[in-house]
DNA sequence: TCTTGACCTTGAGCGCGCTCCAGATGTTAG
DNA sequence: CTAACATCTGGAGCGCGCTCAAGGTCAAGA
């Protein structure tokens, strides 16, 4: 009988995998990075997650989608665990970041629009010859 | 004396670089997967690029910041080499990757919706702190 | 003439972010 | 009890996109 749900809520390494679409080895690659602490074990040593976990790894996601370095993340994570005194580094650092993100974003939608011109040209020019 | 427009205006590889941004490195090494093809040179076997070369490399430019892989660049190269009549082609990889882009461009705005939360929970955390 | 500097080629090296492997241990269904 | 499967650790390997190094050619200025 498998545990789906049971267990205080706590999650395998699979399950968290699956919850957070990252993989196992991803998962355990992020803790020796130190971006992921202090992660429970049962008794035999195997890990159990929990949901502060999850919700941990998705805002990891987020900064990782948005491109943020394993190194800027390592460096938010230490910060977080310095304590509340460093609040005002960790949003100095997620407002540097967000400054990137949206410039980022609009290299790719200024990039984007040539795209669309070559687009276009193949798309007439496919009708010309159609055409003529 | 240094040629600055000279020479039936044909950039060294220097200039290229600079009008381009992108490194004399890394447009030999575009040369070197095919994304590049028959540059001119000079009687001394020194690469002399041309306008259409600029413009090419601009397109590459816009490709590689929306993430093509070189892989697919060097197919749309190659497309592009056999003729004419490989423009249905281009065109729906082109469109393809469009949808890529326009996806990962989503993805990176939804990321960035949980950062801003984030960085107004500190802004409300250090301000609370301080009223505290 | 000599030096400087841009360019050439070939091929190795690198940083990042995973991803995989080997060999051991734990867990569970039948 | 056993077979099959999940997990563990430590460390190697990989794919991508450059980037650099070594050793050479060539042209121009002092």
């Amino acid at each position: 009988m498998k545990k789906l749900t049971g267990e205080n809520e706590l999650l395998t390494p699979g399950q968290m995998s699956q919850q957070t679409g990252v993989s196992i080895d991803t998962l355990r690659y992020y803790e020796r990075e130190g971006l992921l602490q202090s992660i429970n074990r049962n008794t035999s040593g195997h890990r159990r997650y929990n949901a502060d976990d999850v919700r941990w790894v998705e805002v990891l996601r987020c900064l990782r989608t948005t491109g943020m370095s394993m190194e800027q993340l390592r460096t938010y994570c230490q910060l977080g665990d310095q304590g509340e005194h460093t609040q005002p580094e960790r949003l100095e650092l997620l407002l540097r970041h967000r400054r990137k993100v949206v410039q980022d974003i609009e290299a790719m939608q200024q990039s984007l629009i040539l795209v669309d011109h070559k687009i276009d040209f193949y798309k007439k020019a496919i009708k010309m010859e159609g055409k003529q």
